[in-house]
DNA sequence: AGCATGTTCCGGAACGTTTCGGAAGTGTTT
DNA sequence: AAACACTTCCGAAACGTTCCGGAACATGCT
């Protein structure tokens, strides 16, 4: 009835949607309605009530929303402490798509909060976040779809393990962008293709191997364990497993690096032993980071559409939240090879 | 009295305080001054209210916390487009610290929000935020301050223009860093020491080309236009600037990029005129991006303490959330010159 | 005994929104 | 003129917290 009590901080008290129904003359209801772009309003009362929001500068109280309605417009990130470039193109790419839709991003840090099970997407979802976006997540196939049966929506970018099929997911060509760089080199006349892969186990890892391991069979080739090293996706692995490879008896001409962290270490690696890139060495890369380009020589690699997958995944965690239908949960977006200085044709 | 309405949605009823105060058997409002760390409340029933939080797995819904007590544990930060490696480090230091205190960051992005005044931040703290961290704002000195008048909690990284005294702000110590990196060249006998510096009018431009300066009118040499080239802190634009550079006449034998990026592109532009670095031209960088130390040579540059920015910066919001009074409200953090490969004694 | 002082807890009123059920008003059909 | 349908709007009940004012009880002091 009487003005609501206030006075209470030195913080200024905020337009509400009562104000707006006051003086547009209308029920909270209708000025609810209108904000929302729901229907049952006439024409005129729609623009007299949108007028006086924009008059006050109205906006929504989204921890109200939030309470009322049940979803509060955010979307949680989890974010792997690795890979900052790798990881923010993913997120520019979704920031975009959410901010479409007047939807945020929380970020959540996935520190040491395993501990507990489930515990971290327990904690987002409750009253937080309608759904969550998970990078690289840890959680395993059984936690993940736990948490799908409790009614939690999210969908997983660059899953870490093959995932079961019912829990959304986007990822990019690992497999065929392996292959055609290999095949690239193969058609370059290499014969001695040496690689240097992710973390053993790792969906990424395993999928690009195939395609290694794929194009090498095609030209009548056995992989070798010798040049096959594992390391970690980080360039500091990177030198260490290039150096393994140039170090191994019988020298290999070219070497697939599983990710342009590791590509860039081998060519450190086979710098600091005097061979020169692109005459003693090829090197092709996977991800085509921003500074791919500008190494000197420019890294061959696979673009991997990063940006895209964030969109993507929005664009299928949008459709899993209005309750719509799938033809397919997973979804695998496709890479492009990119011909830089890093390769040659193999010298006689 | 009797079980909650609910089979609403598919969407599992979660566990509330309520719930939580019936099977502890204490009223509602000791289960939120248990949860919340208050005080008067004695060591029995505490442990006993926490044990029920345990087993039932309660989280405190942020939305009706935020309505009710207008802290919605989120803090704003806006991103600008520009620079993703710079800004995730920036973020991830921020995010560190504040999930230290279980507060998240939610990301605005800044596209094309800048028609009405001010609208981006009212928007993120009306109902959204507690505060914000605006990372690189393109708002006017008037409207922070007006934002500030209105009892808006945010604290500005890194500044594009030289603020007021009352806006809290974070940046690194361009000046004494620049004029650092500078001396250092000197110190290698250069005397013609070019510069690409970044935006005209952006205050770490300003401050760069300040210490810049000043370093080289310690040594008794004029500033000279002709190698001092304005750029956009970006790879490309260091291509460009860096061939204007070596195309004029009097060639410099050392440049200052005002950022690594900037560097990076002068290095590139250096090797397609043939030139060797170091021997031929020296170069210095500024931020000591991931990469800097992976690229060939190794880049001399002025280390920006990012991560710690972010902290910094956190730690100021939180003091400024809980009304504490400030010594200083502006924060420099201090560089560190860090020498590598890319700088070497000017040849006779 | 009477009174002040603490300690521990509870009741209930906000907080700002969404949304359900229904109430007016206006035509249209029977 | 009654019955019905449709459109447009409103009233009021949630949603799950926080926090103020005060109640109940124990304790210490006079």
């Amino acid at each position: 009835m009487s003005e609501p009590a206030n006075g209470n901080d030195g913080r200024p008290t905020r337009v509400t949607i009562r104000e707006i129904a006051e003086l547009a003359g209308v029920s909270i209801a209708t000025v609810s309605r209108v904000v929302n772009g729901r229907g049952d309003v006439s024409a005129e009362t729609r623009e007299n009530v949108q007028r006086v929001v924009r008059e006050r500068g109205y906006t929504v109280n989204r921890s109200a929303r939030g309470l009322s309605a049940g979803r509060t417009g955010f979307v949680g990130v989890t974010i792997p402490k690795v890979h900052p470039v790798y990881f923010s193109s993913i997120l520019s790419g979704a920031a975009e798509a959410l901010s479409e839709q007047d939807m945020r991003i929380v970020l959540c840090p996935t520190e040491h909060e395993h501990d507990r099970e489930v515990s971290l997407l327990e904690r987002l979802m409750h009253g937080t976040t309608d759904g969550a976006l998970l990078v690289l997540p840890e959680e395993t196939n059984d936690e993940l779809e736990s948490l799908l049966n409790h009614g939690y929506r999210f969908v997983v970018i660059d899953p870490l393990k093959q995932l079961n099929e019912r829990v959304p997911a986007v990822s990019a060509a690992n497999s065929s962008g392996a292959n055609q760089a290999v095949r690239h080199l193969l058609a370059l006349g290499h014969r001695r293709i040496g690689a240097i892969t992710g973390p053993n186990g790792w969906l990424a890892t395993e999928e690009r191997r195939g395609g290694y391991h794929a194009a090498l069979a095609s030209a009548g080739i056995m992989p070798d364990p010798a040049i096959e090293v594992a390391s970690d996706f980080q360039i500091e692995g990177g030198i260490e497993a290039g150096g393994r490879l140039l170090d191994v008896a019988e020298r290999p001409t070219a070497i697939f690096a599983f990710n342009d962290n590791l590509a860039i270490g081998a060519m450190q690696a086979a710098r600091s032993r005097g061979l020169r890139i692109p005459e003693d060495l090829s090197i092709v890369g996977f991800d085509d980071l921003e500074w791919a380009q500008h190494v000197t020589p420019a890294l061959t690699t696979v673009r991997q559409p990063l940006a895209e997958m964030g969109r993507m995944a929005v664009s299928l965690l949008t459709r899993l939240l209005d309750n719509q239908s799938f033809e397919a949960l997973h979804v695998e977006l496709a890479t492009r090879f990119i011909v830089r200085g890093s390769t040659q044709r193999v010298s006689a």
